[in-house]
DNA sequence: TTCAAAACTAAGCAATTGCTTAGTAATAAT
DNA sequence: ATTATTACTAAGCAATTGCTTAGTTTTGAA
């Protein structure tokens, strides 16, 4: 009756995701994006509505790369404090690239957009963000010495400091980054 | 023989500073930036040649204003590592705004624009963070328990964490932020 | 007072932005 | 084979981008 697509629409988001990555949102064009997702803008406008559509897809494949990537493994871990701290290693290699790092896709859009974020992406972020702090509670509180205040604490100790490493890796050489997160661990 | 100025540069590229703090470089359009410097496009062009040179001179103010209200107080304290301290809790009330923070303007540019980012503005941020190395580096050297080793070391991660709490003032709020001050103290 | 130099106003430039639309091609039930 | 439905191509839309330029006004030394 109809005639087929020609891509498949999560492949495509795939691509366009890493674009916004490498680019951020405003310094990404809809020509951009047309050529590297390879396909027409119409394709593009109405797969997904419109740019802020293509990155609110590209949001949630983030979500669930990072998800695959790194908080599965997290939450797998049986090694307490020393699984956060791997996740803070495997951070870094999750957003490597070309010498400097991407940083975090979600860190790095509340950076430009700040509070002219979309509300409907500012609650993707936030969910997320939420989710990491959960697990890094829960594998706090394998160490039974913490009191639930303390966990508190040092859970947005945490959270502060994956920010920290985020913009950090997009700047510094391994080594100071490890130096930090040695650092940051330490402490605890 | 020739017609005077109707303004002051220093005092416009201020007002153009701040602009550039709250919505980044890519944001802050030419139109912009004639509304809130007060004055035409052809005058900006004349003074500062194209917005780039504009950018260039915002930094450059940013860094004068951040030398006197943060760098020189460092500096003159006697408190050692508590100095180090104060300074993260001054940058907090130095880059506030409604509500929300604007972080610190050299670490959003470089967050935004990334590598993409001019040489000779990449070449100011990092005079301007090296600067501010030695100054913690200085401070931790009062305390004569430590060796060099792991001054860097310190330097290192209280750099990355001056990072973070730029990046994490754009989006938590105040009580978080100063849990990650103390912690990060307290292990030093 | 004259007049060249500099600073102003404002209109307009080409290029790029996100998005739309008119026309064509493929699909599969009828 | 016909036909309605959907997906494609590509041209083009208004708005905005950074920047320029033509023309006017102010200035102070000559």
């Amino acid at each position: 009756m109809a005639r087929k697509k020609e891509y498949i629409e999560e492949e495509v988001i795939e691509k366009a995701m890493n674009l916004f990555w490498r680019n951020g949102y405003e310094t990404t064009s809809v020509r951009m994006l047309e050529k590297e997702m390879g396909i027409n803008q119409f394709s593009m406008y109405s797969s997904f509505g419109n740019k802020h559509g293509v990155f609110l897809e590209s949001i949630k494949c983030y979500k669930k790369k990072a998800k695959e990537e790194l908080i599965d493994k997290l939450k797998q871990s049986t090694n307490g404090v020393e699984a956060i701290k791997e996740y803070f290693y495997n951070f870094i290699e999750f957003s490597k690239d070309t010498k400097i790092n991407k940083g975090c896709l979600l860190t790095n859009t509340v950076n430009e957009l700040g509070e002219h974020a979309d509300t409907v992406i500012m609650s993707e972020i936030i969910k997320f963000a939420t989710g990491i702090k959960s697990h890094i509670i829960k594998k706090l509180e394998s160490d039974e010495q913490k009191d639930s205040k303390t966990i508190v604490k040092q859970a947005n100790y945490l959270m502060v400091s994956l920010q920290g490493l985020s913009v950090a890796s997009k700047m510094f050489e391994r080594q100071q980054l490890e130096d930090f997160i040695e650092s940051v661990f330490k402490s605890l």
